[in-house]
DNA sequence: GTAGAATGCGAGCGAGTGCTCGTGTTTCAA
DNA sequence: TTGAAACACGAGCACTCGCTCGCATTCTAC
């Protein structure tokens, strides 16, 4: 049932402003309430274009948390065994510089990933985001830990997971000015909780 | 503008009657998702009923709020001075054991709870129930460091919200055997930030 | 050039929302 | 006993949602 579809560079050009003008409109309203037609809006697009290029409501989603986990792993660098042996402040550091850094440069994001309520059924692409952000940080976990049983490795991750998911929207939505203090805080946390298990 | 009505006994068994449909509905799918139509059809009762005693859908989850706010209350029992010289890990226990506990036992909570993402436009009774707790927060660590300056000691009651926040709703929807282990993380998480700050 | 594909429009559909209102039933103070 | 107030119903209003479809325009391969 795929279609593939030869694109024109004009239609790659509309399926950018179009996920450019979803991040726009999740990031002031959240996933729930966002309408396509306001996203069509936003991007001076009519409703019908934007079906165009995406299936439904989820699909733009999805083609954004894509781009999304894109911006995350080349920010993010490689997963480098030298990982295993970093001071765990330094460590943090190169773990969540970048997350915060992906997420304050696309304020859509957090619509995304912080929505830690009803895990159950969630929209796929938020279940996308979470898997792939609980993969990152599992990997990491295991190299620094090997003997660490995968269960226990497993509900770290989760853990540090969450720990993301309901700061990043604070630091994401808070005043410039406020916002390193707020960074300084999720790494006072991230050290606490991480130290006497990973350090 | 303020209607005062005579309620007879059935009503208020009807307006409980609400409440627990709606704790479920909310549960079951998020406040955004509920529909009033639902929650009224959960309570066995027609739609125009709901009306009858709540003036809107933000009507019910207010008051849903309110009870969920007097149980924690009650639960966590009176704010004795006391609690500014108990050992660390005992006061985490003292605060997040209610916590956990009314959370578990009214799953519907978490949807009023447990929403990090865009905290401007938020409802009312999220906002009240988030204020609620950062002011329960906010006092304890006031009693347990009064030399704090006021901006530092509202930035720790606010992440230490947020991680309630997030670690919450996880706990909340976990198996119930994997559940005292999750305490447990959260447990952890608040200690090892808390820690250092009013250890 | 021209055929055919890709792009674009926007009124409008079907479904479903929060909520209303006319009407009937139950309760209870007087 | 009675009548006004509280309670209950449920069809349906006004509206918004995600999404469609017929048709016009623009691009590109030949």
């Amino acid at each position: 049932m795929e279609k593939v579809v030869r694109r024109q560079a004009r239609g790659e050009r509309r399926m950018a402003e179009l996920q450019d003008a979803a991040a726009a409109v999740f990031a002031e309203v959240g996933y729930e309430a966002a309408t396509t037609n306001a996203i069509a809006a936003r991007a001076g697009v009519s409703p019908g274009t934007l079906y165009q290029f995406y299936g439904n409501k989820e699909g733009i989603a999805q083609a954004l948390a894509d781009r999304y986990l894109e911006q995350l792993r080349s920010a993010h660098g490689a997963l480098t065994p030298e990982l295993a042996h970093l001071p765990l402040d330094e460590l943090i550091d190169r773990m969540a510089g970048p997350m915060v850094a992906v997420n304050v440069a696309n304020p859509g994001f957090k619509a995304l990933f912080g929505r830690s309520d009803m895990p159950e059924q969630l929209a796929a692409p938020t279940r996308a985001v979470h898997a792939a952000v609980f993969g990152r940080i599992d990997a990491v976990l295991a190299a620094r830990r090997p003997d660490l049983p995968d269960a226990d490795r497993a509900r770290t991750a989760q853990v540090t997971m969450r720990l993301f998911g309901g700061l990043i929207p604070m630091i994401v939505s808070a005043d410039e000015d406020e916002r390193p203090a707020l960074v300084a805080e999720l790494k006072k946390v991230l050290l606490g909780y991480l130290g006497p298990i990973v350090g």
